[in-house]
RNA sequence: GGCCCUAUCGUCUAACGGUCAGGACAUCAGAUUUUCAAUCUGGUAAUCAGGGUUCGAUUCCCUGUAGGGUCACCA
């Protein structure tokens, strides 16, 4: 667009405060950056807001840098982080404008502080926020944008060192210009253009050694060297605040881009009140970053064509801001699940194996590289049992956490479950029996128990049935105790021989007996 | 309430001012199957309303309506 553009390396950043888990706007955000720095060969900056020292903590701030960094979204400035050990780097880190925590940065925002205060384009205020509060109150009954009157703009050096003395409390204000318009161009919007009246004086710190964020955000954007500010519409309204200080400062703008929203189904922003949203609760639940990643791109964005997959690579080349869209997006989570099931199809039984394993905590445990131990029954298994059993299931998984409901069967020593599921449409108790009787003596003759020969034998008889149903749904439930499952004969198979038999009996023995 | 933003199937979205308004998820029906999935085939389903501009508006303009965001000594 401009030319004078072309010449400027282009800096994102992600600038998230460490005051509760790491959110699923607080991903997309941090995704669009990280698409548009890497799309643009630029840089992708990770700076934390820990400016608000009650609500900040550390382990929020390391929850942070670990979903980002699992979700390969890597930052070419911030804190130093690594995921292999508990390595502490303090504040060690990354990039030539360091600190990138303005918890750190202190002296920074104080020289600039001074100076706004020195030219007269900040002040102190001594109203309390009672009064402050009320007036404004008043202000938006009568129809009045609500902001503070500049009681305290004028007062003289004196009045100023009076009340100091006093150790009144006071609050630094900008001193914003009247009746100007604040126009800024919106890569996603187009112009935007707000009336410095609708925003008064407002706070730029507590006092030198408390800056706030409309302030810290503006020195730090221009000290960065940041040249596209990526992040959510909520901060439209902020935006004219920034710019106002950026030139009172005297530093350029950048460019902005609002996103659109993440809407909960009742289309408001999406909020903890609406139960899982932060993404700690989604990957614990056991959705791929690759399916993540995927799922919320296309909330808000899209190639303009008709595909919908991409790896984190392919979204880089096929990234732009135009294709973003202006509306909030609802986030739907059962296209999510369709995603992933789909990225969960794609893995290697091996790799499927290896994600399944946490989830499977209650059953086994892992006794060598190779081998577990069945917690229930002390049994030893294979790992390449373990896949086998996966595997039957891959194609039915939608998330990782799901994996134990299936293939508990595999793991406990008792099965539980209601004498009328092994009742196939119309069948009677003693036709059940008759089935299961069939079933077990097909199942005792046979040698070599593959699912193969399982399956050759047992056709043979189901056959001569009127429908297959009749001899292979009693087997099933008495295999699995669910009324879905895979193909019985693999399970039969992967049971063995023995407590397939084991188990059949015991069907037989529930009709019998209840 | 002031200011700002937004408006295509239930949801995510496509459509140089000219398309039978397309795709995906979900849903429904069918095929396949011993069940559940997976897969394949097909169906239902949308341009917020009213005015302009135009030969022609989903598309441009205005008004209305609805929704959202924001108005902290939080970020």
């Amino acid at each position: 667009m401009t030319p004078k553009k072309e010449s400027i390396r282009i800096r994102t950043r992600y600038a998230p405060s460490p005051t509760g888990p790491m959110h699923v706007g607080g991903v997309r955000t941090a995704l669009f950056n990280y698409l548009f720095a890497k799309k643009n060969n630029g840089d992708f900056i990770l700076r934390v807001e820990d400016t608000d020292k009650e609500r900040s903590k550390k382990e929020w701030e390391n929850q942070l840098l670990k979903a980002l960094d699992w979700f390969g979204l890597k930052w070419n400035e911030g804190p130093m982080f690594s995921d292999q050990k508990e390595i502490d780097f303090g504040s060690h880190y990354l990039g030539e404008y360091s600190p990138y925590r303005q918890s750190e940065r202190g002296e920074v925002y104080k020289k600039y502080l001074e100076k706004l205060i020195k030219e007269e384009n900040a002040y102190y205020c001594f109203c309390s926020k009672e009064d402050v509060e009320s007036q404004k109150q008043y202000l938006m009954s009568i129809g009045e944008p609500p902001i503070y009157l500049g009681k305290c703009r004028n007062l003289s050096k004196e009045q100023v060192e009076e009340f100091k003395k006093q150790k009144k409390e006071c609050v630094i204000r900008f001193r914003t210009p009247e009746n100007i318009k604040i126009k800024f161009n919106d890569l996603i919007r187009g112009g935007i253009e707000i009336d410095s009246g609708t925003m008064g004086d407002f706070v730029i710190a507590k006092d030198m050694d408390n800056p706030l964020y409309n302030f810290t955000c503006a020195v730090d954007d221009a000290e960065m060297k940041i040249s596209h500010v990526i992040r959510g519409e909520d901060h439209i309204s902020n935006t004219p605040k920034q710019i106002l200080l950026l030139r009172a400062m005297g530093f350029e703008e950048p460019q902005y881009a609002h996103l659109p929203l993440i809407l909960n189904e009742q289309r408001k922003k999406l909020s903890k009140r609406d139960g899982k949203t932060s993404v700690d609760e989604y990957i614990n639940e056991g959705y791929l970053k690759e399916a993540l990643i995927n799922f919320i791109v296309l909330l808000g964005w899209n190639p303009g064509d008709n595909r919908e997959i991409f790896s984190l690579n392919q979204l880089i080349e096929e990234f732009s801001l135009e294709k973003i869209q202006k509306a909030g997006a609802v986030f739907n989570v059962e296209k999510l699940d369709w995603i992933n099931g789909l990225y969960l199809r794609k893995k290697t039984i091996k790799e499927l194996t290896m994600l399944c394993i946490p989830y499977l905590n209650n059953f086994i445990e892992k006794t060598s590289m190779e081998t577990f131990k069945i917690k229930e029954t002390g049994e030893e298994i294979s790992i390449e049992w373990l896949e086998k059993i996966i595997s039957l299931y891959q194609e039915r998984l939608k998330k990782l956490s799901e994996i134990s409901e299936f293939i508990d069967l595999f793991l406990i020593k008792e099965l539980n479950y209601s004498k009328e599921l092994l009742k196939w449409k119309e069948m009677n108790d003693s036709q059940i029996i008759q089935s299961l009787e069939i079933s077990l003596m097909v199942l005792s003759q046979i040698e070599n128990f593959t699912s193969e020969n399982i399956q050759k034998e047992l056709f043979k008889e189901a056959e001569k049935m009127a429908n297959k149903g009749n001899l292979l749904w009693p087997l099933r439930v008495a295999l699995t105790g669910k009324n879905s499952s895979a193909p019985p004969f693999q399970i039969a198979e992967l049971l063995g021989k023995e407590k397939t038999i084991q188990r059949i009996k015991k069907a037989i023995t529930i009709i019998e007996h209840e």
